[in-house]
DNA sequence: AAGGATTTGTACGTATGTATC
DNA sequence: TGATACATACGTACAAATCCT
């Protein structure tokens, strides 16, 4: 797939890069399970620094859309559109939860408390 | 409020000094509607960078704990987090579980093996 | 209204740590 | 052991939003 990069736009550039990434995966262009270019690499063939390409890995990864891991690289998540919506919210709520110093077991008793009402 | 930073932590500065700022708050040190110091001065004063509390600003300003924005300075949000962030985290994840058709059972499968990652 | 000071946002550069292969 | 690749941190510079005079 091919990426362009508008450094003259007013869309921050880690942003650009994270939305033709999702437009990718999202039209096929980049299937599940495959990786992604190492972070180093893919900002030397844009002509941009590893950290703006590191940001936009990192957002992809909060969003659940990529797993990126050290030594590894970034992987596409293997997940049906929808799922990965749901992967995000889990994360939130673990994210809430244990930021609260919540136990998972105490987790899964607002989840069930929530389902009531 | 006191902020100490442990360099030698395995624990990220900017994660020690996001937990340091949650706690403050948590314990009234650090009232609703008041300003955190600028980025750059209260990294001085801890010996550390600008980036690293940035981030941690950053990180908080996601939480929804902070308001951050330029030219304003970072200002902590009116509504304490805790009981509310957790119901809405909650809601969100029942609302989009049920919406891809997964039931309680399912959605606390799912809360598990989020976990486990 | 205009301009300067303040403050965060983004980007680039570099170095070191740590997990994985 | 070594190579690969992300994670964190420090440094610097400029842009953009805001505030104050």
């Amino acid at each position: 797939m091919l990426i362009r990069i508008d450094p003259t736009s007013s869309v921050a550039i880690y942003d650009q890069l994270a939305a033709a990434i999702r437009g990718g995966v999202a039209a096929g262009d980049i299937r599940a399970g495959q990786r992604l270019p190492p972070a180093r690499e893919l900002a030397a063939s844009l002509g941009i620094n590893v950290h703006t390409v590191l940001k936009a890995y990192a957002a992809l990864r909060d969003e659940g859309l990529l797993h990126v891991r050290r030594g590894r690289g970034a992987v596409v998540t293997d997940v049906r559109p929808g799922e990965v919506e749901l992967s995000r919210a889990v994360a939130e709520l673990l994210a809430v939860g244990r930021r609260n110093g919540l136990s998972l077991t105490q987790i899964h008793h607002a989840l069930d408390q929530g389902a009531e009402s």
